[in-house]
DNA sequence: ATATTAATGCAAATTATATGCATCTAATTA
DNA sequence: TAATTAGATGCATATAATTTGCATTAATAT
């Protein structure tokens, strides 16, 4: 997301621009893949911001409610988000380091019509997780 | 999964079939859709057996980790599993009342060899989820 | 029937996340 | 620019999902 575009509209909305929120909204503009409330904590430490977790929890709570991220449910207890204004992708989750990557392409939307028709379920979104082993990993494992 | 199969081969490994185990694979081969370790639970108390969460985690890491089950992530901080046996399929959460119905549709595998060509990530599994309203949710709403 | 060891229950620990409340601070106003 | 005010924050605590240590129980082999 823009960051500029981002914080001024919260602003015109009636919320306030703080450094943490600054700062998270900065981290989601420049990270593409997805981010957990802990990553998002290293980052902002790495930038000499020590945010308390509570708030970046609010502050993750607080950006889904108004839209600008989503959630992605990538492993087992562990949620993460992600710019909603990225284009349509899906992850490639490496499930040896967990290093995530983007794809952009994508085929499952040619079966929403089919399912709506068949079902009546009207699909509002949807994901579409690949999990296995990245370059990376396969090199060093062979 | 089959249950007298299932048994049978986890006694072939040398494992116990206890009342326990007997009861959540049985569980587990009569049900396509995902379940939580609370959907679990409740399910046991069903047929009158009341089982300690503690148990019933162990019992669902035991079964993941012997191959019979594999994770679903549907939802934040909760971990649904289904049977690994069932036919290749993704999931129609309702995000109005939970509902989980399965599709066999898949067009993503399509995708597979691509992404290897591309950026030698090989993908070993991928899942595919929708999220919308089901029909009964939007008939009760309109 | 008995011995052996996996499985179980219970309590306590962990981890992710949420919340109450007092304090602080960004944005507004005088 | 100082005073005002509600939103944002930190801290401690609560909650929920899941895990683990340990003593006890029970499934299976002998």
């Amino acid at each position: 997301m823009n960051l500029d575009i981002t914080l001024s509209s919260l602003q015109d909305k009636g919320h306030r621009i703080t450094k943490v929120r600054k700062e998270v909204v900065k981290i989601f503009s420049e990270n593409t893949t997805p981010l957990s409330a802990n990553q998002v904590e290293e980052k902002m430490l790495q930038v000499c911001l020590s945010v308390n977790k509570a708030t970046i929890y609010r502050e993750l709570q607080f950006l889904l409610a108004n839209g600008y991220l989503v959630e992605v449910y990538l492993r087992p207890n562990e949620v993460s988000y992600e710019s909603s204004e990225l284009k349509h992708h899906h992850h490639l989750v490496c499930s040896t380091c967990g290093a995530i990557d983007n794809v952009t392409n994508c085929l499952a939307s040619e079966l929403e019509d089919d399912v709506f028709k068949k079902r009546g379920f009207r699909i509002k979104q949807h994901t579409l997780e690949f999990y296995g082993t990245c370059a990376e990993c396969a090199r060093k494992t062979t």
